[in-house]
DNA sequence: AAGCGGCGCAACCGCGTCACA
DNA sequence: ATGTGACGCGGTTGCGCCGCT
């Protein structure tokens, strides 16, 4: 036990990062990469803890992320893969690419949820919520059923029949492809190769020799063939803009169409497009 | 124009898991 | 086999921004 705060209280700064701090970070790992998250921040003159550094890059740093709203097609992504694996959301983020799994549980409690309860999906189980109850009959005494407690783990993922999945995922380490994604033949986006650190590879350590800062070993073409000068927002600590017209959203939206992401459950609750219960 | 409330995002916290001694 | 340390993940919190009154 004793397991130690991983930022002593001492000394260590907490809170939001300065331009500062970002570009000590970036330079360090772009530089040399990280071979244990711990050493970073002394290595790279930071007053921070590993984790707040590795969270730092992960969620917002990384030259690979994107930026801005899910598309329509990332939504339905998110949508369809929560129903099959629950809140793991680092494993969502995974089928993503450039997706973090913080942006996306963060989308996702604050829009889908509201999205899917708003056309009578339930959020957590994706099962048909019950329609609103009729105004309530005084006596009508029968306690309204419990709110199925959310955040309570996965959703029984969907119909599957008993048995938490997830768990069994896990014991076959869940690199067993999850059942195979309906309707997403259509929109998944040739999966971009997973550069530095990104989630699949979250824990990945991919070394960056300063040889390779540009394409660091663990990377690929996603970022060795973007420019730097692609770089996502935060990089404009050093000046360098977007990378978000890089076309990601070319890729998957050659589906192409303006697609109702909500469509098909519209049509699996049994609702005309219309006919939606405004919560 | 000012105040207030809600929303969204970034960051933190704590636990679980894994690797290694 | 067991204990310890590091990392990663999911849940939660805090704060700034924006729209509404």
């Amino acid at each position: 036990m004793g397991r130690q705060p991983c930022c002593d209280k001492v000394g260590l700064k907490k809170g939001p990062w300065t331009a500062e701090e970002d570009q000590k970070l970036v330079g360090f790992l772009l530089t040399h990469g990280h071979c244990c998250w711990r050493v970073v921040p002394k290595l790279a003159g930071l007053l921070r803890c590993g984790k707040s550094c590795r969270l730092r890059w992960t969620n917002y740093l990384r030259p690979d992320l994107k930026r801005g709203l899910l598309s329509d097609d990332e939504e339905r992504l998110v949508i369809e893969l929560h129903k099959q694996l629950g809140n793991r959301w680092s494993k969502i983020a995974a089928r993503l690419p450039g997706r973090t799994d913080n942006e996306i549980k963060n989308h996702w409690n604050t829009h889908i949820k509201k999205k899917l309860r708003k056309i009578g999906i339930d959020p957590v189980t994706h099962q048909v919520l019950e329609p609103p109850r009729p105004p309530p009959c005084e006596q009508d005494a029968t306690p309204p059923p419990p709110e199925p407690p959310e955040q309570q783990g996965p959703p029984p993922p969907q119909e599957q029949q008993g048995g938490d999945i997830m768990r069994e995922a896990d014991g076959n380490e869940e690199e067993e492809e999850p059942s195979p994604l309906i309707e997403l033949h259509e929109m998944t986006a040739p999966p971009r190769p997973r550069p530095l650190g990104a989630a699949e590879g979250a824990t990945s350590t991919c070394s960056v020799s300063p040889a390779s800062v540009l394409s660091p070993s663990c990377s690929s073409s996603a970022v060795s063939g973007v420019d730097v000068t692609e770089w996502p927002e935060p990089m404009y600590l050093f000046g360098m803009d977007g990378i978000m017209d890089v076309g990601w959203d070319g890729l998957i939206s050659d589906a192409g169409v303006d697609v109702d992401p909500f469509a098909h459950y519209y049509h699996d609750a049994g609702f005309d497009d219309q006919d939606v219960w405004i919560i």
